[in-house]
DNA sequence: CCGATTTGACCCGG
DNA sequence: CCGGGTCAAATCGG
């Protein structure tokens, strides 16, 4: 009927774990959709297929913006059994002044300074609501273009985080995300090969993009580098490992897969 | 040669 | 003090 004017939540009530569950179900498959979609169209000299890839991810932004609606709904009403909430880590980015008797070159920061505001948004907070999380196979290629600048071994994850931020972070983009492989028990399946395939990522992304356009179809694959095992605890990677590096073979397109759309507040129209 | 990634150090909040 | 996020020099790779 006549639509809220805004962001006028519905209320959550009973079910809702319910509509969340095949929010992320949807999420999933439009993921897979996604992924198994864009390779094909990718050797295809046709605008269609632009407008496609396009279609897609404003797909995939709007049903990533109503589950996160929808999750952040859970959690304020009521303490809904969120599965996996994303617990925004107080993170202020700040530098000291050069006290480190150390000598180390670390005192070459031209802003000393220290912002009280967030002029040159040097103190990034992290605890705002802003960060959205997502499940997904492959964690690149939301459509914006990522550098990676750290890695940490989480204390008891067995596999390390590794943070992106924007490469037009020279813009005024703020925008980072943080990937962390999810470990999955794959006790169901047999198959040995289910461990690389099947790998979830959760990504959460924080800030929101400035860069100008970030229209950019679909960029490539920086490298197929497997983000997680990477000091030499690939022992069990290794087992699993099979990547027949041979021509058009599904391990291929997995390198390829991309991510989603990231959305930001609600600015998804309709 | 230039840009992205790696990787250990630093630094901050809880 | 520790856990985790960021920096930046070194390194890698095209």
């Amino acid at each position: 009927m006549d639509r809220k004017s805004s962001l006028t939540l519905p209320p959550c009530g009973h079910g809702s774990s319910e509509m969340t569950e095949t929010m992320r179900r949807q999420q999933e498959l439009l993921m897979q959709l996604r992924a198994l979609v864009l390779p094909v169209l990718h050797g295809v000299h046709d605008t269609s297929a632009d407008i496609a890839a396009q279609l897609l991810d404003d797909v995939i932004g709007c049903n990533i913006s109503v589950a996160s609606k929808l999750e952040e709904c859970l959690v304020s009403t009521d303490d809904g059994p969120v599965p996996e909430l994303v617990d925004d880590k107080s993170l202020v980015r700040k530098r000291n002044d050069g006290t480190t008797t150390t000598g180390d070159s670390r005192t070459t920061t031209e802003e000393q300074a220290k912002p009280a505001t967030n002029s040159a948004g040097q103190k990034r907070r992290r605890n705002d609501k802003r960060s959205r999380y997502l499940l997904t196979h492959v964690p690149h290629y939301d459509g914006y273009q990522w550098r990676k600048y750290g890695q940490k071994n989480i204390n008891g994850r067995q596999h390390p985080r590794n943070y992106y931020r924007c490469a037009y972070r020279e813009r005024n983009c703020l925008a980072t995300k943080t990937i962390e492989q999810q470990e999955q028990n794959n006790a169901g399946t047999s198959s040995a090969m289910a461990g690389v395939e099947n790998a979830k990522y959760t990504v959460v992304y924080y800030g929101d993009h400035t860069c100008k356009d970030h229209n950019i179809s679909m960029v490539q694959a920086p490298k197929p580098v497997n983000m997680d095992l990477q000091n030499g605890e690939m022992a069990k990677a290794a087992a699993n490992v099979q990547e027949p590096e041979a021509d058009l073979d599904l391990p291929a397109l997995l390198e390829v897969f991309d991510n989603h759309l990231v959305d930001w507040d609600d600015d998804w129209k309709m």
